[in-house]
Parts: structure tokens; sequence; C-alpha cells
DNA sequence: AAACTAATGTTATGATATAACACTATGATG
DNA sequence: CATCATAGTGTTATATCATAACATTAGTTT
């Protein structure tokens, strides 16, 4: 991670979020959901969903299936407790959940923009309104509806220059 | 396409334009690399390895293998001719190659972005410099030195609102 | 022509993701 | 309490996307 700071805390953060998030939408953080959810946490990194299949494997000592390990991401997107960082096919934990709420339309429109270190792969997600402006900006002029946005640049973080 | 415009004017071009970025670079346009390229351009839209690995065994009358497309596919990333689009594991025509030039060192700081309508596929690239402004800033607040850049929107184009 | 190199062909396999259906647990309802 | 409905999870098979490794071909240089 690129800031020093305390880990556990940050893990124990985004799990009173994560319930918190779920109680409102009437959704089960069950232990399988939450187990993915630490697994992700805890690495702190963009994880694939193989990787994260093996680490419950590992967890649990049984076999788990691709399926079990797609669905349970998929709800965890669906809440925006994680995300997906297309250009890595990886899985990464949502540091502020509470601005990707899902509507009773469904979901928001969403930004998400990621900066992905490739030597130490740290990915710190941020929020900024000066961008988001422009991007609307830029779909106004083509005429276009947004609904949802991803920005991942990829480069080297402060540690690794 | 999203305006109306002379489809086969805007194949020419591209034709034209990778004729040139291929000589600039001592780079070989072989008729199996331009006719991707081509492949590329009439379909205007993100087109998967698989589909085109289909279209050109057809027009070939041969088997294609995996391998000769991806190959291909990396030849006109590497002079910035396509772009990949990450969202749809798809890949695009570049309608400003010549602002997509790799330098000596390799590939420029690159910046691509793409609005994908969800219901016809149109797909338009931008080039948007207040936008990019927007993205260094947040880098360097972040102290991040950014390589490349991938922004996708998606949402609705102007005609299927 | 021989030797070298870039491009393409070929076979196999790795990596990522989903469809379809079975089973289980939990809570609601009569 | 029994039964029913539903959400969640398990299981098997398969689809989809991508690359490694090595063989062959074609074009260039000497």
């Amino acid at each position: 991670m690129t800031d020093c700071h305390n880990h556990q805390t940050c893990i124990d953060d985004a799990l009173s979020s994560a319930k918190a998030i779920c109680t409102e939408h009437g959704a089960k953080l069950t232990a399988l959901r939450e187990q993915v959810l630490l697994l992700i946490w805890e690495s702190h990194k963009p994880l694939g969903a193989y990787t994260l299949m093996d680490m419950l494997a590992k967890q649990s000592q049984r076999r788990v299936a691709p399926p079990t390990v797609y669905r349970t991401l998929e709800f965890l997107l669906s809440l925006g407790l994680v995300h997906r960082i297309n250009s890595l096919n990886a899985y990464i934990g949502c540091t502020s959940p509470q601005s990707h709420q899902p509507t009773s339309q469904g979901l928001n429109q969403q930004a998400n923009y990621f900066f992905i270190c490739s030597e130490c792969h740290d990915t710190q997600e941020i929020i900024n309104s000066a961008l988001s402006l422009e991007i609307s900006k830029a779909a106004k002029e083509l005429n276009f509806s947004p609904k949802q946005q991803w920005l991942e640049v990829t480069g080297l973080c402060k540690q690794c220059q």
C-alpha cells in the first residue's frame, strides 16, 4: 500500500461499512461473502478470481468452484463494496463504498478512477469531482448519456519511482 | 456509427495513415495485417479476437488459429493503429493514430478515452486535453507517475437514447 | 545458393468466466 | 409444527479469451 497506515483499521472499517450497507439494502452479508470481502481487503491489491478461489479453498479446507467465487464477487460488486479492475481482470476493495451506492433504479451513474502501479500493483481509488465534470462535459459534447465510467491509469506509484 | 459519415473514406484514411505510420517506423504492413486492420475498420465497432478470427477464416477459406490473430493485433496495437477496449475484451480502430505514436523509448504516455454505447456498441474515441490535464493533476497529488490511461464510459449514444 | 531474420502456421494449453441444474438452509405462512 | 417459497450455495460442464513453444515459410543479405 502506498501510505503507511494501520491495515487492520482499514479492514475493520471496510467490514463495518459493508455491514451497514448490506443492512441498508436488505442484503445479507453471509459467511462466504464476508470471507471473500476480508480476503480482498487483507490483500489490499487487485486479486484475480482464481487466486481468490485458491485462498478460499485453502482457508476452508474444501474444494471451491469458480461459480461460488464469481457469484460472491457479483454480489459485492453490485453493492459497490468491491470494484473490478478491467485492465487486470482483478478485483479490489472499494475504499469509499458510501460513494458508490446503488439506487432503487439500479446502480447510480458510477465513476471509478484507479491509479495502478505496474511495479508493486498497489492500486489507489480516487473520487475527483473536477475529473467527473470534465468527463460529463465531454459526454455532453457527444450527446452521450453516461452510465458507468472507469478510468485506469497505470504507471509508477510514489514508492516505486 | 454515431455520425452519418462516408464510411469508405474513413476506412481509406485509416489505411493510408497506417501505411504512413508503418513506413515511418520501418514496420511492414503485410497482407494479413492489412486484412485485419480493414476488418476492424469495416466493422466500426469493437470486435473480439475470436470474431475477427472467424471473419478471417471465412475471407481466406482456411483455418486461422488464435495466435495469428493475437500477434497481428499486438502489432497493430504497438503502432497505435488499434486500441483494446478492456471492458469488452475487444479491439477497435484508432481514429487518430498520429496522436498515439510510440517513441524510441517505447510507447508514449498514452491516453485513450472511449464512449461506448451499451445499446448499439458504437464506440467513439476522443482526444481531450482538459481531461488529460485533470488526470495529470490527480496523478500529481498522489505522486503517481502515469504511463498509460484508459477511460471507458458506457451509456447511451445520441441515437439510442 | 546459403544463411539469416521476420512473419506466419500449428498444436497444445493456460486463464477467465458463465450456464444449467441440484441441494440446503432459512424464514414466512397456514 | 409442517410445508412452502426463496435465497444462497454446491457441482458439473463448458464457453470465452489469450499465450507458450516450436515448425515452417518467405523475404533479404551476403
